[in-house]
Formats: structure tokens, sequence, C-alpha cells
DNA sequence: TTTGCTAAGTTTTTT
DNA sequence: ACTTAGCAAA
């Protein structure tokens, strides 16, 4: 490959790509060339610093060519947003330089690619399946066992639950000298009966990184050509990683040149039931003598939530932090958040249909800017605001099950190819259909003058039928359409290509589960156009759980229900619950309404989150009775 | 089949 | 804290 020096600027005369305007403390960030952590608030663009970060790297040679960048994230979303924006501000042939990765996929790309220098105990088979580990595995695996015999004055009392959640936090290797315990004695079990008593090892991702860890440690070379391999590393959402993540990380990385940015925010920590790591920043801090960083501008809420959130963080926090709102609003008064009390449920569901009527007629919101958020069971708490909005013409939907089956890995194809049958042209998905066929069957560009005419044949017949009214189409014959496309794509080569779809029927339950789904907006609508936006979900008001929906934001937020019993784990974790809240809170753009309903269920208390009241009301945030 | 008890799940991601 | 899944007894 030639390289092209001149390509490259100078690192004094980078400016942020796109007219992006980065705060100070970001700016000074892109630039610092050592390990560093950032604090910032929601809104504060962390997504974006990382991406400009990244363009600075690349566009100056400061990762020098031909090091690579990698970031890890803890989504797929997330790490394709990231690469997207990397793309976008410096194009592709940068951003080749730029791995995006959740760490998962980090962690089982490098088994797989050293497996044979793993140690024999911990090597899994060339061939394993990827399974969870949970409470009832625990039971099963005790089940099975030949437990040693009481007397050798062990406590023989067993808790599940801590095992099912710690079973992978050793270090490897395990102490086989050493088991002196009856939980010791079955985590040695559960490593050996999964990775060395089956024809296939089964394993989980934490025993993946466990592994990739130890190898690591282990082995210097490998080490060595890793550390070669990256310049610099992001870490995102740093407040929930794990320990098991965190040490996988500092292994590879501390007291290397290798330089690493970890961004989060404390705020927003609501994973420590799910493993999320005390006090992980400071010790990155310690470890890597990392300098930290904090960022103070808010560009997504309206000045009065950015206040109101400003007066609750340091409610939470202690402190006097100073959050600044961007300077695209016009007056400081702008900004709605209100507390609304109910006496029943079903007028709670009156009310806010007929106000979200209002702002769709009124001020022009669409359905995607609205927001419902709960803190778990939307179908428990949200069917009568269903209801509601659907006598008003208002469709609303609980995303979660249209979340996992849109990520679904063969989507993409589906969904090109039903945008390219129901409309005159599409550029767009043609072009990316196309592209992912060829890198699918293996980059041949010879042959794309050939796939291109085989789709665009197999296209034309599709457009054909969607339009032959004397088709009557039901589920089953959606179903028909879907293999057919599936099988012009290659069904045997997404088989082979995406792990998840080699094994038993977990293929054909999403793909029947599509044609539901797609049948359903079909009858909906009775024409396909609209069905498949329908089925994308741009007519439809999104509800979800206030943990799917960080990251996100919309023009009008509502929490359905902050409650004693909606939190009933305040008690427990108070400070996760209040950040929690705080999550759903910083969603809003322009309008934040939380509400409370007496006799939801049985009947509702707002005395153990009094605390997250008492914050409000210490903002200034006004309640209204509405009965 | 119904009833009644107990234990488990609620908030999640990853190939 | 409360719902619900799973299982045993009736």
């Amino acid at each position: 490959m030639v390289i092209f020096l001149n390509n490259y600027v100078k690192k004094e005369s980078w400016i942020p790509k796109d007219d992006v305007v980065l705060e100070s403390a970001a700016q000074d960030v892109v630039k610092y060339e050592k390990n560093a952590y950032v604090l910032a608030g929601p809104g504060a663009g962390k997504t974006e610093l990382l991406a400009q970060k990244a363009c600075y790297l690349l566009e100056t040679n400061t990762s020098t060519y031909p090091a690579r960048i990698l970031a890890i994230s803890f989504k797929k979303d997330a790490a394709k947003n990231l690469k997207e924006r990397v793309e976008k501000r410096s194009g592709k042939e940068f951003a080749n330089r730029f791995v995006s990765l959740t760490y998962d996929s980090f962690a089982k790309q490098l088994m797989d690619r050293f497996r044979l220098a793993i140690p024999e105990f911990y090597r899994p088979t060339p061939e394993y399946e990827i399974v969870n580990f949970n409470r009832r595995d625990v039971t099963k695996l005790r089940e099975e066992a030949e437990e040693p015999s009481e007397g050798n004055g062990w406590n023989y009392y067993f808790d599940y639950e801590l095992f099912a959640k710690t079973y992978a936090n050793d270090r490897l290797p395990l102490q086989t000298d050493k088991i002196n315990s009856i939980e010791s004695w079955y985590k040695f079990q559960l490593w050996k009966n999964y990775i060395n008593d089956k024809e296939n090892s089964m394993l989980t991702f934490p025993m993946i990184s466990r592994i990739v860890e130890y190898l690591f440690r282990s082995n210097p070379k490998i080490l060595r050509a890793i550390r070669a391999t990256y310049s610099h590393v992001f870490l995102d959402e740093f407040q929930d990683t794990t320990l098991i993540q965190y040490d996988l990380v500092r292994t590879i990385f501390m007291d290397s040149t290798v330089s690493v940015t970890a961004v989060g925010d404390l705020k927003q920590k609501i994973m420590g039931w799910a493993g999320a790591m005390e006090g992980v920043f400071n010790q990155f801090k310690e470890d890597f003598k990392a300098k930290e960083f904090e960022m103070v501008l808010n560009h997504r809420s309206a000045p009065n939530l950015v206040r109101i959130q400003t007066s609750i963080i340091n409610d939470m926090m202690g402190g006097s932090t100073v959050i600044s709102p961007s300077d695209k609003w016009k007056n400081e008064k702008e900004g709605i958040c209100e507390i609304w009390n109910f006496a029943y449920a079903s007028e709670e569901a009156k009310k806010l249909a007929i106000e979200i009527k209002t702002w769709i007629d009124q001020e022009k919101l669409e359905r995607r800017d609205i927001g419902i958020l709960v803190r778990q069971r939307a179908d428990m708490y949200c069917d009568m605001l269903i209801d509601e909005l659907s006598n008003l013409g208002i469709h609303s939907r609980i995303e979660d099950q249209w979340q996992d089956l849109l990520s679904e890995n063969f989507m993409k194809y589906i969904i090109d190819v039903f945008f390219l049958a129901t409309t005159d042209r599409d550029p767009n998905a043609w072009s990316s259909l196309i592209s992912n066929v060829l890198s699918l069957r293996g980059d041949n560009e010879t042959e794309s003058y050939q796939v291109e005419k085989e789709i665009n044949s197999f296209i034309v017949e599709f457009k054909e039928t969607l339009k032959d009214e004397t088709i009557k189409v039901t589920e089953k014959v959606v179903e028909q359409w879907l293999y057919k496309i599936l099988t012009l794509i290659g069904l045997d080569l997404i088989k082979s290509s995406y792990p998840e779809y080699r094994k038993g029927k977990y293929l054909e339950i999403k793909v029947r589960q599509t044609a539901e789904f797609l049948f359903y907006s079909y009858e909906k609508h009775k024409v396909w156009n609209k069905a498949i936006e329908d089925f994308l979900g741009i007519y439809s008001i999104p509800i979800m759980s206030i943990h799917k929906s960080k990251g996100l934001e919309f023009e009008s937020v509502i929490l359905l229900g902050l409650e004693d019993r909606a939190f009933w784990n305040f008690e427990d974790s108070p400070d996760d619950e209040t950040f929690t809240f705080f999550v759903a809170m910083s969603r809003a753009k322009t309008r934040m309404i939380f509400t409370f309903c007496k006799n939801r269920f049985y009947g509702q208390e707002r005395s153990k989150i009094n605390v997250i009241y008492q914050m409000l009301e210490n903002a200034d945030v006004k309640q209204f009775d509405w009965t």
C-alpha cells in the first residue's frame, strides 16, 4: 500500500470535523496523549468526543500508521454508532483503522485467534457453544455432580445466587490444590464440566474473558503483539464496567505505551445489580495513572431542565457542579418539568392520551419525539395508556420485542428488499443490500454484476407479487416470502456466517416472528410501504424501560409511575435507583412529566422514594393534581 | 382442573 | 414489594 504523507494534518492545525463545537475540556481530551478518564453527564456528547478524538489521532497520524484505535462498548448499537460517526467524520479510508467492538466480541475474537495457545485445561474445543449461566444452571450443576461427602469441615451452605454471579470472578488458573470450600469445589467442577467433559465445550462470556485474560497474562509474546496493534484504546460507558471486563483491559493495556481513554458518568451507574464495579474510575485512575477531565455542557436539554438536573446532581452527589445548557436556546425559562398526581390509573391514561394528542396536533411532534418510560413491566404499567392512545388514533408500542427482532443479523437483507420492492427508487437500500450480499459471499468483486442482476430480477418479480391483489396475504404467505428473500441472499450462507443461526431452530423462530410482526403491520395499513415503516416503528410512540432508554433522547418524556412499588429495590440500592430516576429525566430535551397514581394496581405510596420527591421539590418542580 | 404453597423474577448484554 | 412460575396435593 502506498502512503501519502501529505494526507496528514499537523496537530496544531487540526480542527473538529463537520463544524462540531467542542467545549474546552473536550478539546483537551482530544489532544491529551496519555491515559485519561472523562466524566461527562447526559447530553455532554461523549460519543462525539470519542469520534472526534479518533479523527484527530488518525488525521494527524498521532496514531502512527498502521496502528489501530480500539473502541470498546457494551452494546452492538453503541459500537456501530461510534464506528459510523468516525466514518462520517473522517471518511472510510481513515476509519478502516478504527476498530469498534463490544467487550464480548473483543474477547471472543482474541480467544478464537489464539485458541491453541490457551493452556490445555482451559482450552475449549474448536467448535463450542456460548451459553448463559444463571441460578437454575447452578442447581443443575449441583444435581448432576457427585458432591464430596460432608465431614471434611466445609460449610455446606450454598448461596446459589451469589455463585451464579461470581463463578468467574477469580483469576485463572484455579488453585486446585486449594479447594477448601464447597464453592471452590463447584467452581472447579464448572470449568471442568463445561470445557472438558463435553464433546463441544460450553462457555459463557465471563468465562471467555477470563480465559483471554489468563492467556495474555501468561504469554508475553502475544501480549506484545496486541500492544503493538493498537496505539489507543477508548472505553465507553466506563461506569458500567464489570470486574472481569476491567481485569481484561488492565492485563492487556496497563503499563504499556497504549494510551487508554475511559468515558462515563457516575450518575448514570444503573447496572450495579448486574455486576458493574464499584469505584471503577478511581481504580482506573490509580492503575493507569490517568488524568481526570470533566465536561460541563449539556447539549440536549432546555435551560430550565438543565437547571433542574443540575440541582438534582448536586443533591445526589454533594458538591456544587455547574452544568450549562447549549446556547442554541433563546430563553432560559425554556423547558418544562412537572409532577402529575392522579387518583386512578384510568384517569391518568385518559389525561396523558389527550395531552399527547395536543403535542402531536399543536406542537407537531412526531411519534418518535415522545418517549414513555417505566421502571419495569411496561405491559402492566402501560396497558390503559396504550388503549386510550389507540382510541385517539395514536399507536404506541412496547419496544423490547421489536428492538431485539430488528437487530437480528438477517434483518438488514429483509428490510432492504422490502424497501426496494415498495418504492420506485431507493439508492441507499440498493447499495447497502449489494454491499452486504457481496461481503456475505466473500467480497468477490468480479461477481458483483452477476449478483446485482440476480437481485434486481428478484425485486422486479417481488414488486409484482406485493401488488398482486389476487394473493390473499396471510402470516404463512409472508413467512414464505421471507424464506424466498433469504434463499436469494443465501440461506446456507446466512446460517454458516452467523453462529447464532447455525444450530437448532433459532433462525426459524425469528423468521416466523418477523412474519407475524410484518403481517400485523400489514393488517393495519393494507399497503406494504406503510406496513414496512410501521414494522420499523415510525408511526408508534415508543414505550420502554428506563434501562433501555439509556443513550436515547426525546423532545417530551413521560415517566409513568414515580412510585414506591415501581422502585421496589430502592431500599437495597438507593444510589443506583436514584440514578435510574436521573437517567429517565435526562432523556428529555424540552419536557419531562413524572406521574404518580394513588390507585395503580392496589395502592401506591411515595414514602420510600421520598428522597427523589424531595430533590424535585428542592429544584422547584411543581406538582399538579388531576382529580 | 383447581388450589395453595414456595421460590424466583423484576432492571440487561454479549456470538 | 409484589407478581408469577412451578410444583404438589386435592
